[in-house]
DNA sequence: TATGAATGAGATTTCATTCAT
DNA sequence: GATGAATGAAATCTCATTCAT
């Protein structure tokens, strides 16, 4: 993806600090408004380097998402449903989200303008969902989960939940991680609720 | 809002030309995409003209959002969430949605670009929130909700699985509206389920 | 100069509501501030109009320069220098320079901006500078103002004296009526010494 | 005042080409009638060029002035009244303005067009005001200047008689150098005389 | 005559990208 | 590799003037 995976000690360097001057830029000014002089001075660089490593704005935004997505912030999971884990999971992806929260509004920013950053998005996403949909199948089969939802919407339905509540709260309300356990009480309910088969 | 209020029959026909022009370039062009020349040119008038009734794109997608404003789309409802008419007001939005898919991208776009936009979009939805929950407060109240929710928590949930399944399915998927029966049933049967109080 | 002379009653009010609009809005914008658009407003018509009746904002300029020409603001004259009149002269200046300081802002605004107007109003000073020459010439001859005075210059440099010091006084500085007193002292005494002719 | 101080000699160069290309094109077309793609033209640099080292027209004008600032050109002093060299400085006066006369009759349009300019202009005039206001009360003691004169007024209006004629007979009547010299006997005449105190 | 909407030429300004050193 | 100056395409916006009613 990068035009030049950097060789020597001090290239890397310089490419790193494009990255984090990058971030830096773009939670502050957004998408749009960052320019490539702005990442460059950030990075402490000359605006021409900027080119040695990149092609694009959109080629480093997509670096300094591949460092977030370790975080697992590209996709609301339902595998660990059937397990006790699921209020750890959620806590897990609303700290992240909290954490990341200044640069997950320019994800969004990014997604909706850019088709290239929607499809590499939608596709990183696949595998998690399909394995989502497995799982709820696979409750279905046991009478854990409602049979009569048609599973790919549940998926939808529940990560798009979670990872919209995560957006209202911390982009758009500008909450403090002191929400969280709240949070989880209500959504790890509302998830359980939602699923679990009624005997009458 | 609008700059000018015509005053002519010949000026409003300008103006809403202009408007109808403009919505026509945003769901072909998104937002950024859109050059006021295209406006112009899709409205049949001169260039001067758009500045003769707009002071801006922003101000122009105003009028379009406008009028797309009496369809509903602006927020979730957890009005009816006491009656029998879940289904209906449920299916009422997805339809609207539907129909309308092209320009709720755009507006997604919108929102995560521009921040006086995002305010007018959020402040125009707080009524129909605070109505939820009320709702929901009042429901738990006789017992028909679960009491250890947290309300303004479960309103902002439930509205965001509604609002963004339907951009999942209708703008990124893109799907038509034969899919609207089984979400419906889907969508109802999680969001009942999610809120009844449990007895055991 | 005016593209049409209002013939009927009704075309003579549009005019001069025309004309002394223009004043108003000259003298808050300037001239390169005012816009045609702005006169008509100010005079309570529409903007077509303007076309009806001046070419220009130019010819429109002309008209009022016309209004304000009686008030012998166009240039200083020397022809009182042998009468007693000096200072009752350099009164009259003065104060119709204060009463019409904000127009004489933009009088000298537009000399400076447009040649057909300084060419006018060049042509019309000419008659004064020399019946002002004329009169230096004549005192010359009796020995009453000094004979090794070149009178030509001496016209431009003491009229020069005169209306660059009103400018300054009433435009630059903003001084109101009180001012005048002092100033006709001052530039009277200088006026009177800088001629007379010494016997040493 | 420039937005950048170029760092390299080829940048100093560029920025010099740019100040030369403006002066050039301002006593062509005049400050109005100037438009950045002719600068940038007769720098022989690309239009964007103009916008790396200055904002606006104004501020290259500036630019412009400041390199004709040192020629003495903003104000007439009348520090040397007392001295045997008031025709020496009066002379010396008029040949700088003679000299840069094209560029005089832009200063003027500027002047009347844009108040930060006059501002500007006018504050790096006070100086040399108030050391000649200081001048004349010094000569006033003496006895050597007419004790009733106004010494404001009097620096107002002298100064005025000197940079208005050099104005008139240079900008208007675009007159060459050979008219100094006897513009010089009249003016130091003049001055001389305006101001000696009178005994009788 | 009066009205006010329509027109479009023209100038400014931005900034991603290239390139010479 | 690093530097930062140079480039120019592209889009916005203004407003005098025209024109249909």
């Amino acid at each position: 993806m990068a035009k030049t995976a950097a060789k020597t000690a001090r290239g890397q360097a310089t490419q790193a600090a494009l990255v984090r001057g990058a971030r830096m830029v773009f939670e502050r000014d957004g998408f749009l408004g960052a320019r490539i002089a702005d990442i460059t001075k950030a990075a402490g660089t000359a605006l021409g380097s900027f080119y040695t490593y990149f092609e694009s704005k959109e080629e480093i935004f997509d670096a300094v998402w591949d460092e977030l997505g370790e975080e697992g912030l590209n996709v609301v999971s339902l595998e660990f449903l059937g397990s006790e884990d699921i209020a750890a999971y959620q806590r897990h992806y609303l700290e992240a989200y909290q954490r990341n929260a200044r640069l997950m509004r320019v994800v969004e920013e990014v997604t909706n303008i850019n088709d290239d950053f929607r499809r590499r998005r939608t596709r990183l996403a696949q595998p998690a969902l399909k394995a989502s949909r497995d799982t709820i199948v696979e409750l279905q089969k046991h009478g854990l989960v409602d049979r009569t939802l048609e599973p790919v919407a549940a998926v939808r339905a529940l990560s798009s939940m979670v990872s919209r509540t995560a957006y209202i709260t911390f982009v758009l309300e500008e909450e403090g991680p002191e929400v969280i356990d709240g949070l989880v009480d209500t959504l790890s309910l509302l998830w359980t609720n939602a699923l679990k088969s009624r005997r009458t």
